[in-house]
RNA sequence: GCCCCCGUAGCUCAGUGGAUAGAGCGUUGGAUUCCUAAUCCAUGUGCGCAAGUUCGAUUCUUGCCGGGGGCACCA
């Protein structure tokens, strides 16, 4: 509707200059935009502000001019005025709105679909946990984010994969391996030491125990000890990754891929990466320790890639990796990360370029942290000294669905407070089952419809269409109309939130309307209307909270 | 010290240059012989401060103030 409106501006302001009445045809960036004032009507159009300067005319003027071209041969336009300093506001006649309806119920589950994407290829890699120990809330957030936006971006046209970046390799696997190791120990009632270095946490108890078990006293051995250490490595990140994995598909999120970094050294990757680098003259050696050049790119400090004592950073391993994705053929690569990573940007962004790339095929999301609370106050969470609820404890005790809702329910680069108790209530203060309930009354309705009223299909037809005429009906069919704008916005934004709150303001108009108006009645042609317009309201909330993660209940 | 993000109603937050800045919670008062009250209706002196760009700034630029995060041959 909106670009309905735009070409019949454009045109009109087109016509003005051809008769004269505009001495100019060039038409800036104009903007149709939906009043938030309800007496600004449907849509108004900045045109004539915009082109004031360039018109070298007053912008009531030239709202004028536009205003006689003004083509309405549709019929769409009950009427048009000129407010404020030259905006020009359309009224549209209510039987505008009625055909969106049809294009509702006609498009169904690909409704809001676009090809915005052209099938492009985009890889979505996110949560990329270490495999140390359990996954937390804030792993949560970006696993709800990732995959939502994931499900928006390829509802939208693109080609998606989302992938989990392992890191299987370096440092703290090894102290991972040396945490399980020393447990083990303890289990024979060796006296270690256990600093604040290890990874604490009761988990790591119950993986040495699992050794145990299946190595008996073997790993005691003086000499056994490098050898066990890289087996409770691999055993413990093994079982840890599973364990992940596992949370994960309970959460409802799954890869399509797990890249292991292990693998990058094993296909040598990594090596060829930095050579080719090195031939570029963007790695140097200094003190004993190679270092890319990342000044080059707008970073702040060159970064190294090659310790003095031979071993390779994480960041080698990361330029490989990111080298790798273009290779695999994706035009623009999506990172999730946490917050905390932001110093992160511009190396990897530095790789990037470095590698023949373009900086905004690279696109970096940065989740802002979650604040655990229960009942407004802070739950205390101490990885040093191993006690957190994960991810599983809280989707456990929340359920999923309240759990992708909230993590979904604020900007990205806003600070989160998930509330347990809150996220458990059944009320408006919890917003997920305020839209959910849409869903559940709409199915509801039909089922009393199919069984009081007999009504099996909707018998439509225009008439029962033009029946609705009450201003929260309009209100309704002028949001779902809308829908489209939101999903493409959020695609082209990487913001699933927008879709969140387009879910809770299109809920909010149903209740409002189910709570004055019945949709059954003895006027069976009316009923048939209402019953079309409240199944498109189905549909939407089914598809948006789809995109979201969320499940669409018919009975709560 | 340098870098990034944030600062909007009592609280938690929406608002990618437009007119009179919104929602939920909280407060107070109301609504159910009728499709699920997990609902609805009513109730509001707020864009941290100051310059700049613009016909127009909560939105863009700069500076300051306040909160968070980051500044390793760690990941």
């Amino acid at each position: 509707m909106k670009q309905k409106i735009r070409e019949i501006v454009l045109q009109a302001a087109q016509k003005a200059f051809s008769i004269g009445e505009l001495p100019s045809s060039e038409i800036p960036g104009v903007e149709i935009e939906e009043p938030k004032v309800e007496a600004h009507g449907d849509y108004s159009s900045n045109i004539s502000m915009v082109m004031a300067s360039v018109q070298k005319m007053p912008p009531r003027k030239i709202a004028e001019a536009i205003l006689k071209y003004i083509d309405n041969s549709e019929g769409i336009i009950e009427k048009t005025n000129i407010a404020g300093p030259g905006f020009i506001n359309f009224q549209l006649k209510k039987s505008a709105w009625h055909p969106f309806l049809l294009k509702v119920h006609n498009e169904n589950t690909k409704y809001g679909a676009s090809d915005i994407g052209c099938g492009k290829k985009v890889q979505v890699e996110f949560v990329s946990a270490n495999p140390t120990g359990p996954l937390h809330v804030g792993h949560g957030r970006g696993a709800a984010v990732g995959d939502s936006m994931s499900n928006i971006l390829s509802f939208s046209g693109y080609e998606v994969q989302k992938e989990y970046y392992v890191n299987d390799s370096g440092r703290q696997i090894r102290t991972l391996g040396l945490s399980v190791y020393l447990r083990y120990r303890e289990l024979f009632g060796k006296e270690t030491e256990f600093s604040d270095d290890y990874y604490q946490g009761d988990y790591i108890r119950d993986l040495a125990l699992l050794i145990k078990e299946e190595k008996k006293d073997l790993f005691l051995d003086k000499n056994m000890e490098d050898e066990a250490v890289q087996y409770c490595a691999r055993f413990a990140s093994d079982y840890i990754l599973k364990g992940i994995d596992n949370d994960l598909k309970s959460f409802g999120v799954k890869f399509d891929n797990w890249y292991s970094e292990q693998s990058l050294f094993d296909s040598d990757k990594v090596d060829s990466a930095i050579n080719n680098f090195k031939n570029k003259n963007i790695i140097y050696e200094k003190e004993g320790a190679f270092w890319f050049k990342t000044t080059d790119y707008g970073d702040e400090k060159d970064r190294v890639v090659i310790r003095n004592n031979g071993l390779t950073t994480y960041f080698a391993s990361d330029i490989a990796y990111h080298k790798d994705k273009f290779d695999r053929g994706f035009e623009t690569i999506i990172d999730i990360w946490g917050a905390d990573h932001h110093g992160y940007i511009n190396r990897i962004s530095a790789s990037i370029e470095a590698s023949g790339h373009d900086r905004d095929q690279f696109k970096v999301i940065m989740i802002q942290l979650v604040n655990l609370l229960r009942g407004g106050e802070p739950v205390a969470m101490s990885t040093r000294a191993g006690e957190f609820i994960t991810l599983k404890d809280v989707i456990d005790e929340v359920g999923n669905d309240a759990a992708r809702f909230i993590f979904l329910m604020r900007h990205y680069d806003s600070h989160l407070d998930f509330d347990l108790e809150l996220a458990k209530k059944k009320s408006n203060e919890n917003p997920v089952y305020y839209v959910q309930y849409v869903h559940a009354r709409i199915s509801s309705i039909i089922d009393k419809g199919r069984e009081e009223y007999g009504i099996k299909d909707i018998d439509l037809n225009d008439k029962s269409v033009s029946m609705l005429t009450e201003p929260e009906e309009i209100q309704l069919i002028k949001a779902m109309a809308r829908y489209p704008e939101v999903i493409r916005s959020s695609a082209e934004l990487l913001e699933p939130h927008r879709i969140t709150f387009y879910l809770m303001n299109l809920a909010s108009f149903f209740h409002t309307y189910y709570n004055k108006h019945r949709v059954l009645t003895d006027d069976k042609v009316l009923t048939h209307g209402r019953l079309y317009l409240v199944m498109a309201v189905k549909i939407i909330i089914r598809n948006g909270l789809a995109l979201l993660g969320v499940s669409a209940p018919d009975k709560m």
